[in-house]
RNA sequence: GCGCCUGUAGCUCAGUAGGAUAGAGCAACGGCCUUCUAAGCCGUGUGUCCGGGGUUCGAAUCCCUGCAGGCGCGCCA
């Protein structure tokens, strides 16, 4: 348990028992707990006054002053308690508390800020899932950082987290994506070619072609059709997933599995999911297609999951895919990071778990609204259709892979983000990664010249200016902000977080110095700064942003 | 037409499971380096929280409704 929920639990337990003195029984969690906006109020309050003003019919003032006068705050972390406002009861923090902090970080050091919410449970994050026709471009790379931050935070929730990514190498795209490889192969031999209708347009397929031909002796411009463009399609699949994997690698992406969509046929597992949907009961024929009825459970329509030429639809397999998830592999919770444009298939994959019997609240789904590029003050326009786009790597090329994640999280998914190609390259102060790298470096170079000896005796209380005060009481929130974060299935907090601590460090920095003439002082607050080092180390481990110690 | 997301300062965004006077950064202006990294700090101004109703001690937050933008509503994925 972190320092700042002992204080709280302290401050509930007061509250509970002083109550209890006024002949009212109130439950722990009826107590809620706030930080008041304006600091002269103390660090916590409580409005267990005012809510039980209707119940005790008397006036919330009188009620908080009844509650205070039953308070013992003796062996607490609780300096001083005192009535504001409309009967808001308010609570100073003292020393003790203050101290204990910086040695709580100290103990736990690259542990300190991890919570245990989700002890016991396992938990799957599929993220990025390119379609593997073609390079994993812009919109993915949003859905890495997150996908990747939020796997991270989860397992630092105390949960056990397996990555993922779903490679749909079978189906229709990749008929399509062979169709169009064998089009440009013949089309480089001169012979004669029909470019299919919606099929890939980008430069890559080309030399993809090129390439077979380059490495494969064996022509295939007498061999048929159909083999033809599953030979180029094979050798185009794996040259593609070869490409993602390099380039999410050096994203600082690494997955457990590269789970492929085509073992769920290989497997026989397409089958049994047809099966277990028969089997509910909940599925009908109807122009020789097999419908699932998902109107039954609150969808819209129904869905076809056998199509009329007996070629299965995309949410088949991945129905396959999820039982595989969350009953043959137990996961307890399984998370999928989504472009918004997939918003209207989330209530169709959810009534598929639910006619089977899967709770469906095991399924969450983060859908990432898109990012639009911005270059020199303009949109950059991009048309899949037509190749022409920007690639994850050309981003990681460009901006570097600690702004591209940083800002990627920085921004909740849920807002349409402008990603500013010339701001995240630009050393300025307006890119948050920055500011946070700095801070981190700063404290490296102050704490290699102050040399203080390892096993020094040191004096907390002696970190008493307002300045040394502000940036331990947000140090304290780490483990807090990892909660909630955690809880919310939301990474933006955390990069803001980090700017929060840099910026409190960055203020006691210019009012505080460390290296002084008095030496339990010099101590003292070296110890601080390489507590708010370990802070901010960790945080930008969970980002998988570097932490620089010179810039 | 129906559904989901969004609407907060000039710009980009916070606003913690309804709380006290709605906040940061950037941009603008003015200060701070003979001493630990000025990629930094300090100070100054800004609001119809999209509009309109409602719920209650109290609403940016919850409900209803209107407006605007994005996205979806395939035997595509």
């Amino acid at each position: 348990m972190s320092i700042l929920d002992k204080s709280r639990n302290q401050i509930i337990t007061l509250t509970a028992d002083a109550v209890l003195k006024l002949g009212v029984e109130i439950s722990n969690d009826e107590i809620c707990i706030e930080v008041p906006k304006d600091k002269t109020f103390g660090e916590f309050s409580v409005n267990t006054a005012m809510k039980l003003a209707s119940k005790l019919r008397k006036n919330p003032v009188q009620i908080a002053k009844d509650i205070v006068q039953n308070i013992n705050i003796s062996g607490t972390y609780i300096k001083d308690v005192d009535i504001a406002g409309a009967g808001f009861i308010n609570f100073k923090l003292n020393q003790d508390y203050y101290c204990d902090v910086v040695k709580d970080i100290f103990d736990k050091e690259s542990n300190y800020g991890k919570c245990n919410i989700g002890a016991g449970k396992t938990v799957n994050v599929e993220f990025v899932s390119a379609n593997p026709t073609g390079p994993v471009h812009i919109g993915n790379a949003r859905g890495g950082a997150v996908g990747d931050v939020l796997a991270e935070i989860l397992s630092w929730a105390g949960y056990e987290v397996y990555r993922e990514f779903y490679v749909n190498d079978a189906g229709n795209q990749v008929e399509k994506f062979g169709a169009s490889l064998e089009a440009r192969y013949l089309e480089m031999f001169g012979k004669e070619f029909t470019f299919p209708e919606d099929g890939y347009t980008g430069e890559y397929i080309k030399e993809i072609a090129f390439n077979y031909a380059k490495e494969n002796k064996k022509s295939l411009i007498n061999a048929p059709s159909e083999e033809r463009r599953a030979q180029l399609a094979q050798f185009g699949l794996k040259r593609n997933i070869e490409d993602m994997q390099n380039a999410l690698s050096e994203y600082g992406i690494k997955y457990d599995n590269w789970y492929r969509e085509s073992s769920l046929y290989e497997n026989n597992l397409v089958q049994d999911a047809i099966e277990k949907m028969k089997a509910t009961g909940y599925t009908y024929e109807k122009d020789d297609a097999l419908w699932f009825e998902a109107t039954h459970f609150g969808c819209e329509k129904d869905i076809v999951l056998i199509r009329n030429n007996s070629l299965p639809t995309y949410i088949t397999p991945d129905i396959a895919y999820h039982i595989n998830k969350l009953i043959t592999r137990k996961f307890d919770m399984a998370i999928d990071v989504w472009g918004a444009d997939h918003h209207g298939y989330v209530p169709r994959l959810k009534s598929a778990m639910e006619a089977l019997g899967i709770d469906s609240n095991r399924l969450n789904i983060i859908l990432m609204q898109f990012v639009r590029l911005i270059r020199q003050e303009e949109v950059v326009r991009m048309s899949k259709r037509k190749g022409e786009m920007i690639t994850l790597s050309d981003l990681v090329g460009e901006v570097g892979k600690d702004a591209a994640r940083f800002l990627f999280n920085y921004y909740n998914y849920n807002t349409h983000m402008d990603f500013d190609l010339d701001l995240a390259v630009e050393n300025s102060n307006e890119n948050p990664v920055f500011y946070v790298q700095y801070a981190h470096a700063r404290i490296c170079s102050i704490i290699q010249q102050c040399e203080i000896n390892a096993s020094a005796e040191y004096d907390f209380s002696l970190l008493t200016k307002e300045e040394e005060i502000e940036l331990i009481k947000i140090l304290a929130r780490f483990a807090e902000e990892i909660q909630i974060s955690a809880l919310n299935l939301d990474t933006s907090r955390i990069p803001k977080y980090a700017v929060e601590v840099a910026s409190a460090f960055h203020t006691f920095y210019n009012s505080c110095r460390v290296k002084c003439e008095d030496e339990n002082l010099m101590i003292a607050r070296v110890r601080l700064i390489t507590s708010v080092r370990t802070v901010l180390k960790n945080i930008l481990s969970i980002l998988g942003v570097s932490a620089p110690e010179k810039m």
